[in-house]
DNA sequence: TTACATTTGAGACTCATTCTCAATAAAGGA
DNA sequence: TCCTTTATTGAGAATGAGTCTCAAATGTAA
């Protein structure tokens, strides 16, 4: 836990920002996870464990944590945004079930470069990208 | 533009729908134009050339649409959903600029075949998906 | 510990989209 | 054409995720 610490302080430096409890245990909680968890889920658990955090301090917290990769955040297009730590995770895009809510990730070396060949195509320089399946899964279909 | 009749009519009837004076100029507003534009554009064109149809007609009818594969709905994270008809287009993905707005399409053969393959992997059946690639354009960069 | 600047929380606010429900319009028969 | 029934429409209210406000609380440097 001493490098969730010691990596937020980085952050929090980087961005001229204090480093505060409040900031730590929001932190905390999206580390004490691997799942895919909305803004409201994040704040719940952190009351339900007896701490106190505000929505907005937890929204405003992502957001810098987002800002400098500690977290993805995930932009599914219905209802609220899902995040996940990006600790241990390297890159990966998702496949998500639209009927039970099953997300599972997938990486392919072959897709990125083709991205890259497409960004080349049309001059652009990418920054990021989204790459989403959406369909049913093994339990579903 | 009998085609454009022809298509919505054969959308509503499938969807056990009256086929109304408002429907088509929404479908008739979207067609006029090969762009993406989000709800409000297309409501106040609409507008401006005289006509009037409600902003929830507007959404109402789009929904159909969009549910019945004649129009594109584009869900890019920030703000309003884009649309976009899908007339002659084939399917393609899009690549933004996150500076200027501007919009470009892409569309891989190869890219596509390798989701199927991770579909199969997954032991997913693919409904749809999101591909978008976020950078800086030519004009930007 | 003081002095100052930043952060926090509660709830107001935003804004795209959806909902409500009375008024209007389509469809099919007589 | 004129009803009758049923779906559609519009104006504005409601929703809901996320953002903003500002006074109170907390961190920081000296």
């Amino acid at each position: 836990m001493a490098k969730n610490v010691k990596l937020l302080k980085n952050v929090l430096q980087n961005e001229g920002l204090r480093y505060t409890s409040k900031r730590q245990i929001v932190w905390d909680e999206i580390c004490k996870n691997d799942d895919h968890r909305d803004a409201e889920e994040i704040y719940f658990k952190i009351r339900q464990r007896g701490k106190k955090v505000s929505r907005a301090t937890v929204y405003r917290t992502i957001d810098v944590l987002v800002k400098n990769n500690l977290v993805r955040k995930l932009k599914l297009g219905d209802g609220r945004n899902q995040y996940e730590n990006k600790l241990e995770t390297g890159h990966h895009d998702h496949i998500v079930c639209i009927q039970c809510g099953r997300i599972d990730e997938f990486m392919d070396e072959n897709i990125e470069k083709l991205q890259d060949e497409i960004a080349k195509e049309y001059q652009f320089k990418i920054v990021r990208h989204i790459h989403q399946l959406f369909g049913l899964c093994r339990d579903c279909r």
